[in-house]
DNA sequence: TATTGTTATACTCTATAACTATA
DNA sequence: TATAGTTATAGAGTATAACAATA
């Protein structure tokens, strides 16, 4: 398979538009680094956490489940591997009873730096197609495109919703036999 | 909530490394995209489809998958509802009885084009924090990474085996207790 | 025997509702 | 009553195995 006959969009469009260009190349990166993390065992929503955990941003499940875009009953099951791998300490707040307070474990700031190193491992990989200079542009374009569309910083936003068939859509007139016929004998 | 002390890694780069810019930005753009294409009752992978059989890639349902990393089990859903739209035609290749040949109805070539005008006012408003050079910039800067990485033009990668918890991971010496209380009375 | 299209099945992620304890 | 954490459950996406028809 040498010869490839592509997409080809418009003239002066190889390769796809901006937008699907930064669609393609972020699903590749979110990828590769899921994959860098294999090692360690944590999912990225888990680094997600952990990040935000050692930002101080553990006052409470809830609220750390918000922050992030994860939902709570999403959070629960999360945080029980954290806490079951000795990585994260679930401390009751006396002032509130409802309220987990979320802290890291010695053990969970020694990962956090783990992963810090294969993130950084990560960038420079993705990026070896650049030099110093171009990185600098690159990184300064993508930060005015993320503050325009209102991007929280270092708050990944997941998958959610992604556009299901929603079935308000203009129906075919139903030209189709009833039941393909599961491709047996003419 | 207007003070927001955020995710903040080294100096010099807040809002995360370019890696994770492009991974955030990329889910954006993948998940408005999405949103867009809501009227038109199509989901992401259906486009694609639409664009390759478009692009006459549609020699037979297996070598589609295999070209849009799609399974081929998947494919014969997708196509079972563009089909059932009218969108895409099942024809019987005499030459070899077990492939289907997959071809646009006018319908849906209409709606690809349809779906190409979504696509450039998606494009618009995803970049309309830059001006027409520096999109230019960006783009070269994308597709540079995008060539240097080895990807398919014009293919999304989708977000397969994004990393589950391998549990190849060094298990913690089970310093918690066995279940947790369900937050119950102390 | 190998391949194409297909069905069935399992697992994960997403999303919602409901329940318990607390405020 | 409202909220935090939790559980249960349904839906969609991903992946694998197995099957029938054909090569």
């Amino acid at each position: 398979m040498k010869k490839d006959e592509e997409a080809r969009p418009a003239p002066g469009r190889e390769g796809g538009s901006t937008a699907f260009l930064l669609a393609q190349l972020g699903a590749h990166a979110a990828s590769r680094f899921a994959e860098h993390l294999g090692p360690t065992g944590l999912s990225p929503p888990q680094v997600g956490i952990l990040r935000a955990i050692g930002n101080g941003a553990g006052s409470s499940q809830h609220a750390l489940a918000k922050r992030l875009s994860i939902l709570p009953s999403r959070m629960v099951v999360l945080v029980d591997e954290l806490e079951g791998r000795g990585l994260v300490e679930r401390r009751d707040n006396p002032e509130d009873r409802r309220l987990y307070e979320l802290h890291l474990s010695p053990r969970g700031r020694q990962t956090l730096e783990s992963v810090g190193r294969i993130a950084r491992a990560h960038d420079e990989a993705l990026c070896a197609a650049l030099d110093e200079r171009e990185r600098g542009q690159l990184r300064a374009l993508l930060l005015r495109i993320a503050e325009h569309q209102g991007l929280t910083p270092g708050v990944h936003p997941g998958m959610r919703h992604v556009g299901k068939t929603t079935s308000d859509a203009p129906q075919a007139p139903s030209g189709g036999r009833g039941r393909r016929p599961k491709k047996g004998p003419p």
